[in-house]
DNA sequence: TCAGCTACATCAAACACTTGATAGGCAACA
DNA sequence: TGTTGCCTATCAAGTGTTTGATGTAGCTGA
């Protein structure tokens, strides 16, 4: 019997981690779209309005890169908060050509509503995981995030 | 000083968890990405030649559910791997219009090679880590897909 | 002062996926 | 033995994102 190699992939074991990863972030996308639907939000607006919130007067550019996607989604996302009056461009004082972004008052408000929804499920897994568990699973994202970041470069 | 909600938003801490859960599956995404591309496939081939060779047989409309994507989305994969001559439809024994699919030679041979960069990065990760936090990350990972999942329905 | 470089923004086309809607077949139940 | 209901597959249209390319403005070094 020396046909180990007849499978051509090994058990599931070695891409569980991989795997349980990808579930576990496709799921709690599904969560906060499901809950910031109500409040006309997706994750993605969430996402861009907190960048702006943490780093006001980010440009596209930058802002584009702290989210992962590329300038032009950036700017379709801009466009659209902009229409709703959540979000400011301003023209940046050195380089007239470059827009800052900043929240408006009413951008502030929506993320005071989605933040309230995303802190309430954060608590919620934290609660299930138990504050040591929750702070060490923290620890451990932060490493493979560390690590894959490495390894790209 | 009774203005404690002048800041629309908590610190970034609360959040942390789920942006990190982000950030790290982006990270892995875009290192499977990167390190499949050579081998002429993406993230996405991989998931369902892997989910065909766990599941022989599966039908569309159940990889769907198992990949977290429409149906629609499930075809369009299918059928440019069944191009590539890496799947193959059969029809259902008992359901005439329902096809099984099941891979191929080269479907398990492309499946082989892919599998061996997924599990090289799983390997990579599982060192920083260490065995003892590697398997604690994938109960936590674990505990939290419950977690979500529960919630969701 | 003036090339060359770099970075930002934006337009246009291609691509992937979703939502919505249609058709067909099996099964359970009256 | 119909007939209702569910599930599958697939077509069509809409949406969001990426890839590719263009114009413009500031910075740098000759």
């Amino acid at each position: 019997m020396t046909r180990d190699d007849d499978e051509p992939v090994g058990a599931d074991a070695p891409n569980r981690l991989l795997w349980a990863l990808r579930r576990a972030e496709l799921g709690a996308r599904a969560l906060k779209d499901q809950r910031l639907r109500p409040l006309g939000m997706v994750p993605a607006h969430y996402s861009l309005l907190m960048s702006v919130h943490t780093e006001p007067g980010l440009t596209g550019a930058e802002l584009a890169r702290r989210l992962d996607v590329t300038p032009q989604a950036v700017a379709s996302l801009v466009a659209r908060l902009v229409d709703k009056g959540q979000l400011e461009r301003r023209s940046h004082p050195r380089h007239r050509h470059i827009q800052e972004l900043h929240l408006t008052d009413a951008g502030r408000e929506a993320l005071k509503s989605a933040d309230a929804v995303i802190a309430s499920i954060e608590h919620q897994i934290t609660e299930r995981l138990g504050p040591d568990n929750a702070a060490r699973f923290a620890a451990l994202l932060d490493e493979v995030i560390d690590e894959v970041r490495d390894s790209k470069s």
